[in-house]
DNA sequence: GCGAAGTGCAACTAACGGTTGCGCATCTTC
DNA sequence: GAAGATGCGCAACCGTTAGTTGCACTTCGC
């Protein structure tokens, strides 16, 4: 089930300043380091290093432009991940689903047998 | 949109450990932290800590009976958190949805400019 | 040419995932 | 009931990672 998730790509959208950088690169299109640690608790090393990271996972790609490396989102890469976020919820709501209809049916089974 | 995401909750289903944990955990209903680490390429102890971090959030809880130390799934919690991963999912879909829109009706734009 | 802006690199710290080693409690068995 | 086995918790240690500060380098604007 969960065993087709890819752990690197996971865990790249696993960290939370990560998942913000995302939804700032998604709302703008392309945005520099510096510009996008404006906008975060953290400095711009640390988003640049966040940044090095999404592009190793191929979530995010760099392009440069004289002193500027101007940043955009992989689309087909972040739907990639959002299908494992799907994957993997929906693998966890079926079990929760199942352990629901199994807790149902001894109930139901016990309510059988007080009558007896 | 994605602002009501609980990190620390989103964290600890973020490591995979964790993740390959809780799908035990469903699967067996309750097991100890020595029964689990058998089915896991890490220690014993490792496997506590990481329960300790799962229990910390609210998505596994302990029951101790004699030396053994059972711990199961918070079905609620565990509900909770594939929520926000389906939340966290909807939301990235919607904006690449939007942007294609985008790019599409640019696309058109440029379409509708040539055969003038 | 000079200052400002943007970047990259290096060193350092704190937290985390992992390990080993040890001591303690509890269960089992003779 | 003493002896060994089983399960657990605690502490020390190691490597990686998220974060910081500081500095040197390139590029842009005047």
């Amino acid at each position: 089930m969960s065993l087709l998730v890819d752990d690197d790509l996971w865990s790249a959208i696993g960290d939370p300043t990560r998942r913000r950088m995302l939804d700032l690169l998604l709302g703008e299109g392309s945005r520099t380091a510096t510009s996008l640690s404006e906008q975060l608790p953290v400095t711009r090393q640390a988003v640049a290093k966040h940044l090095l990271v999404l592009d190793r996972v191929g979530l995010v790609h760099a392009s440069t432009a004289g002193r500027e490396r101007q940043f955009r989102v992989d689309q087909a890469q972040l739907a990639r991940a959002v299908a494992q976020l799907a994957d993997v919820g929906a693998a966890w709501d079926a079990r929760l689903q199942r352990i629901k209809g199994i807790a149902e049916s001894i109930q139901q089974a016990a309510d059988a047998r007080k009558p007896d």
